[in-house]
RNA sequence: GGGCUCGUGGUCUAGUUGGUUAUGACACCGCCUUCACGAGGCGGAGGUCAUGCGUUCGAAUCGCAUCGAGCCCA
């Protein structure tokens, strides 16, 4: 063996020999089933830190659960579609989405994604996920794409999706509707004008009401004003009708206690639509709707004098105009926090177009997500307020290519809406035509739906694929399986959308949560204690990770760096740490191998156990214990912290140091095999234990101690609950105690460590001391009048044993 | 502006049912090339737990307030 662990050389050698039927889901087995709704992530081809910190957490539990004795399905999907794919065919082909068609941008969209899937997947298994990839599942393939139209079916004939004129969030640079949960907020910097508004009636001397706004431009679309009813400023002029500056229509001065007295004049002007408090003044007070901004984000014909122009460019101008006229009073700057596109960060516009909605069912969601275990705890919460602050339904059309298409075709007799049928799926409607004629007037001419779907659609079934869940026989279609399913890892910064939309569909199609539990990971901070971004320049890759240290170390760092649920910090130092431990473990088995290389273990075979091996195997077994809860609460920092403690400091720094002479058979023969029994014992109970966290060295360690078995095959190790024995504990402790007292004495004294005293002299009843002897290279007295000592220097006390020290 | 989490030696951290000398790691200091390991071993110094008030016989641990940090978001 050699001296030095090399990661590189084990984690090879493994990855090239373990088979991928290790990991399979059987449905034949008669064993209860253990099934992960794992994220499907984006491919983008970069497996990120903070997706190697959740996959980690997954491949624990997996790992875990599988040695328990459940019948684990650990999948993986891919949720391919969506807007940045988009972008980037279009930059690395140097084109337009408008210049080729739709098939063939969608064929190089998926060809894109493939090779991104490729490399992606190839992170995982280098860091030696235990994935099933017989259940690998991609949200751009057919039998995928047909699923999420068939829920759509589902959906839109039970009344769960229907299609409304509504404002909804609007990117005018992707031309999209977009979701609530696809806008980001930013501060920028922004003016606030303050402009004169003239009151009608005012006949002989013109009076103006002073309003400030952060959008002038949205002037044409100004179809209210608004004061607060206490204000009393403005008593005079609630419920009369001013004329708007430019465009030269009456609108009327509402009261509403929304409006915030204190910022600007108090006036506020209602726009169609500035913000999403407009849309609810708008729909309270039934206004008109006078949309001045179109969806490329330039100005209609509503906006006389200022059509084709962008919004910028026409605020620009507006601002002139009234200046000019006299109408501007004043400017001021402003930090404004401005919605913009979650992908091109451009400020997004409230428009009101004809889009596809699902349902929100406020309490039943609610309701739903009481039912599921949320660990940690505390996230609950975040789903509770995020339902309750939803106002609008959940918009799911999207004005984009690659994408699910909506099954939908429209009569272009009479206008009807022809649903696809079950049998046509998957459909693209802008390429076929329906089989039937229009049901209401008997047409055969259709028009396609252009539209595609929202990819929170696909994802949002991850785990009523998975759980192979048949939408008309409201079952699982696979053996073996239940829904919910067991168990849903992810990030708390998706919890609003992957949880939440998954939770919304799973009761929509199944009357039923979608899993028992929900596993919230945390997100990784940068070293210098913040979120990684390249603008920050603390980024870090698990490849450079594995590259100098290996997947092992990597995942250590993963379990150990912090509590499941709370962010972890990247440092340099700990993955420093967790290779010195790997280096660690390599010596104990290099140590131990020496000794145990034809050892032939019987289970119980020693019966002569002295006081350390007893002490040891009775700590072992209470880690056992440890672990095990850990396990059983997602607490891996735990987990795995009491198995570096009891690796390091128990086994190799007093146990190993204890036994180590009888092992080599300094004085014989006598003590050899129980110490032989002890450290075959301990070292077969670590790797397992080892097995889930570290698989590779696991598996190294294993292969010398049973050679021709893998230890992820092995049952998790069962507590001997008469292995735990008080009283050996104690003893030991005392032993090694009194060792490290001595140690401490010589080192205080300047004796060399391996140097001999004269003797000890222990006061106390009973003690197996020979170990003791061993490794203080003292001799051993054991006294019993404690009266008679002198307590001076050479008198120790250790945990109210008097241990006296004789030099000579 | 809201929500969530948190504030323990130089740095990071354990300490979620209040009760003896507050855990460990890294860094630091001293000693040791001892036959598993020098990316090692042995030993040592260093904190009164953000601040204030309160509850209690007793608080890092409970409550309130203030200050500060991070994350997610309006």
């Amino acid at each position: 063996m050699e001296k030095t662990y090399k990661p590189e050389i084990v984690e090879r050698k493994w990855l090239e020999s373990w088979d991928d039927s290790l990991y399979y889901f059987d449905a034949a087995l008669d064993k209860p089933s253990y099934v992960i709704d794992t994220p499907p992530p984006y491919p983008t081809g970069d497996f990120h830190v903070g997706n190697a910190l959740n996959w980690c957490y997954i491949d624990f539990l997996a790992r875990y659960k599988r040695m328990r004795g459940y019948n684990v399905m650990f999948p993986q999907g891919w949720d391919c579609h969506g807007l940045p794919t988009e972008v980037k065919v279009e930059e690395r082909h140097g084109i337009s989405k408008r210049q080729i068609n739709k098939q063939e941008f969608r064929a190089l969209c998926k060809q894109l994604t493939q090779e991104n899937i490729a490399q992606m997947k190839g992170m995982m298994q280098r860091l030696g996920m235990s994935i099933d990839w017989s259940k690998e599942f991609v949200t751009m393939d057919d039998r995928y794409k047909r699923f999420t139209q068939l829920s759509f079916l589902k959906m839109y004939h039970n009344g769960m999706i229907y299609q409304a004129e509504h404002p909804v969030n609007w990117c005018p640079r992707c031309e999209t509707a977009i979701a609530f949960a696809e806008v980001e907020y930013e501060d920028r910097d922004a003016s606030l004008n303050y402009i004169l508004f003239k009151k009608v009636g005012e006949e002989q001397e013109v009076e103006y009401v002073e309003i400030a706004t952060t959008r002038p431009e949205l002037l044409a679309s100004c179809v209210a004003v608004a004061v607060h009813p206490d204000d009393e400023r403005y008593k005079d002029i609630a419920g009369r009708e001013l004329v708007v500056p430019i465009f030269e229509h009456t609108v009327t001065v509402y009261e509403d206690e929304s409006v915030d007295p204190a910022f600007g004049t108090g006036v506020v002007m209602i726009c169609t639509f500035g913000d999403r408090q407009d849309v609810r003044w708008w729909k309270l007070h039934n206004l008109p709707l006078i949309a001045s901004i179109d969806e490329r984000g330039r100005m209609t014909e509503v906006a006389r004098g200022y059509e084709g122009l962008t919004a910028t460019e026409c605020k620009k101008r507006i601002i002139e105009d009234l200046n000019a006229q006299g109408l501007l009073k004043k400017r001021e700057p402003l930090q404004q926090n401005v919605g913009v596109c979650w992908r091109c960060k451009t400020p997004i516009e409230i428009i009101s177009t004809r889009q596809w909605f699902v349902r929100v069912m406020h309490d039943e969601i609610i309701k739903a997500s009481e039912a599921i275990t949320w660990y940690p705890e505390h996230f609950a919460i975040r789903l509770k307020n995020w339902v309750d602050s939803m106002e609008w339904d959940w918009c799911i059309s999207r004005q984009r290519i690659f994408s699910v298409p909506i099954p939908i075709w429209y009569c272009k007799r009479c206008g009807a809406v022809k649903v696809a049928s079950e049998d046509e799926l998957p459909v693209d409607p802008t390429m076929t035509s329906p089989k039937m004629p229009c049901a209401n007037c008997g047409g055969t001419e259709f028009v396609g739906e252009q539209d595609v779907l929202d990819t929170w659609m696909d994802s949002s079934l991850s785990a009523l694929w998975v759980a192979g869940w048949d939408l008309n026989a409201m079952q699982p279609s696979g053996k073996g399986i239940e829904f919910p399913v067991a168990l849903r890892p992810q990030g708390h910064d998706i919890i609003r959308t992957w949880a939440f939309y998954t939770i919304l569909r799973s009761l929509a199609l199944t009357q039923k949560i979608p899993w028992h539990t929900i596993l919230i990971n945390g997100m990784v901070l940068g070293e210098d204690g913040y979120k990684m971004s390249k603008s920050r320049n603390n980024f870090i890759s698990p490849n450079e990770v594995i590259q100098e240290h290996g997947a092992d170390v990597f995942r250590q760092w993963a379990a150990i760096g912090g509590a499941v649920g709370s962010d972890v910090q990247f440092r340099w130092k700990d993955i420093v740490a967790a290779s010195k431990f790997m280096q660690k473990l390599w010596s104990i088995l290099r140590f131990a191998m020496l000794h145990l290389s034809d050892y032939q273990y019987e289970e119980g075979s020693a019966v002569n156990l002295r006081v350390i091996d007893k002490w040891l195997l009775s700590k072992l077994n209470k880690l056992i214990l440890s672990v095990t809860d850990a396990m059983e609460n997602y607490k891996f920092d735990e987990a795995m912290k009491d198995i570096r403690i009891f690796a390091w400091n128990v086994l190799a720094d007093d146990y190993i140091e204890l036994a180590k002479s009888r092992l080599y058979g300094r004085s014989g023969d006598e003590g050899k095999e129980s110490a032989k029994y002890a450290l075959y014992e301990t070292l077969q109970t670590l790797s397992k234990l080892l097995a889930p966290f570290i698989p590779f060295y696991a598996e190294e360690m294993y292969s010398y101690i049973k050679p021709g078995k893998s230890v992820h095959k092995e049952q998790w190790p069962e507590v001997k609950r008469d292995m735990i024995n008080a009283e050996a504990e104690m003893e030991g402790d005392l032993i090694a105690d009194i060792t490290r007292a001595v140690r401490r004495y010589k080192s205080e004294h300047g004796i060399p460590l391996n140097a001999p005293l004269g003797k000890l002299e222990i006061y106390v009843e009973d003690l197996d001391s020979g170990d003791m002897e061993n490794a203080t290279a003292t001799k051993v007295e054991l006294c019993k009048d404690v009266s008679k000592i002198e307590n001076d220097e050479n008198t120790l006390d250790v945990n109210g044993t008097k241990v006296r020290i004789i030099k000579e």
